[in-house]
DNA sequence: TCAGAATCAGACCGACCGGTCGGTTTTCTT
DNA sequence: AAGAAAACCGACCGGTCGGTCTGATTCTGA
């Protein structure tokens, strides 16, 4: 055979996790049953439960397999940015786009385990609260590097701005997949673009 | 018997919905379970099942009442309300306050039944548009007032404000529920007061 | 007061839940 | 080619789901 390295069962488990990360990114980890995994993944119970132990762990690692699709798209969107102005619009237009063509079906998975486990599942709970972090601090790391750079002014708070870069966009892409229509993302991207750029230093205040 | 005008019936129905409410706040539809809303009202199942035809039904219900509570908050804040942006600030405050005392627990019932009922449940989700919606006309209203009463620049785009501010509101609830700590909302607050105020029409410019 | 109506408890129902396991088939190794 | 190991199927398990229904209890108005 060809083309394909790993072992059979190796494979397999791959092609459930992405078949599963989309049906838990919709349904919600109660609302996605054995059954609709069954039939997401075209193999029976006995196939999944030979890779997973218990569908919570089957659910942790759909969920941080959306989250590398995510992470991933705001990552390449890094590629040939200029200054840390340019970085965080490149950001915030990156995690727009999820508003027209999602990077993984049922929206942010951040929000959706966010909002689903409270304190039902605290393990997921955790997985969202890491990332989330990892995003406040990609944030802070370019704030940095503005200030350094002398593209942003001193007293950019990069805690304010990450809470608001996120915040908005988490709730726009909200409004978006309610409403079916990406002109609320818009709004606030513009919104947030204009923001960003006022933060910027102005030669005359040198 | 003093004090209790209604039928009994119509008294318990009330009770159970507003037991009932913030279960389905926190738990969602489908994680609230029979036997949760049995242990909150206090009532076995038939005498749920005498006042509601369906565990949908009282969803509903519940729904609207947990809505009635954020609603109320928001409209209270109006009053006293100077101007347009004084209105804006207010309504702004009066949300950021559920990251330390929730209106209803469990957070803000669009929100949760945004993302929970994406497909799955047209009615619920339907609901959470509507209240959107009138949330997005008040933001109109207030805007239309502030153009008139020469408070707002004409060229102020309600959509657009109706978007940021309910769009970001929504996600810094998220984020302090997320981490629980209501730093995030006082941060996206501050940031949108601050927007709010740069709409103002500057005497200078008239 | 008292009878009829309203209210409620809880046994019961079939469907479905997540999970287990013995047996069969497929894949890998030699 | 053959035997061992891995992968997979699907019947089965106990439990819980939302929902129904009958009979007991409580309320209410005449």
């Amino acid at each position: 055979m060809v083309g394909t390295s790993a072992t059979k069962g190796e494979r397999t488990r791959q092609r459930i996790v992405e078949l599963a990360a989309p049906v838990f990114n919709r349904q919600g980890f109660v609302g996605a049953s054995l059954r609709d995994l069954i039939g997401a993944t075209g193999l029976e119970k006995g196939g999944i439960y030979n890779h997973f132990g218990s569908k919570e762990q089957l659910a942790l690692e759909a969920y941080d397999y959306a989250m590398t699709r995510v992470t991933e798209s705001l990552a390449r969107s890094q590629d040939g940015a200029t200054d840390a102005i340019d970085r965080l619009n490149r950001m915030i237009r990156a995690f727009a786009r999820n508003a027209r063509r999602p990077s993984i079906e049922g929206g942010c998975p951040i929000m959706n385990t966010a909002i689903e486990a409270d304190d039902t599942h605290p393990d997921l709970r955790d997985r969202a609260r890491e990332s989330m972090t990892l995003w406040h601090r990609l944030v802070g790391r370019i704030v940095k590097e503005g200030k350094a750079a002398g593209t942003l002014a001193p007293e950019v708070d990069p805690y304010a701005l990450a809470s608001t870069i996120t915040g908005s966009l988490e709730g726009a892409l909200m409004l978006s997949q309610l409403y079916a229509d990406a002109a609320h993302m818009d709004r606030v991207v513009d919104h947030l673009v204009d923001h960003v750029e006022s933060l910027r230093v102005k030669k005359a205040q040198r």
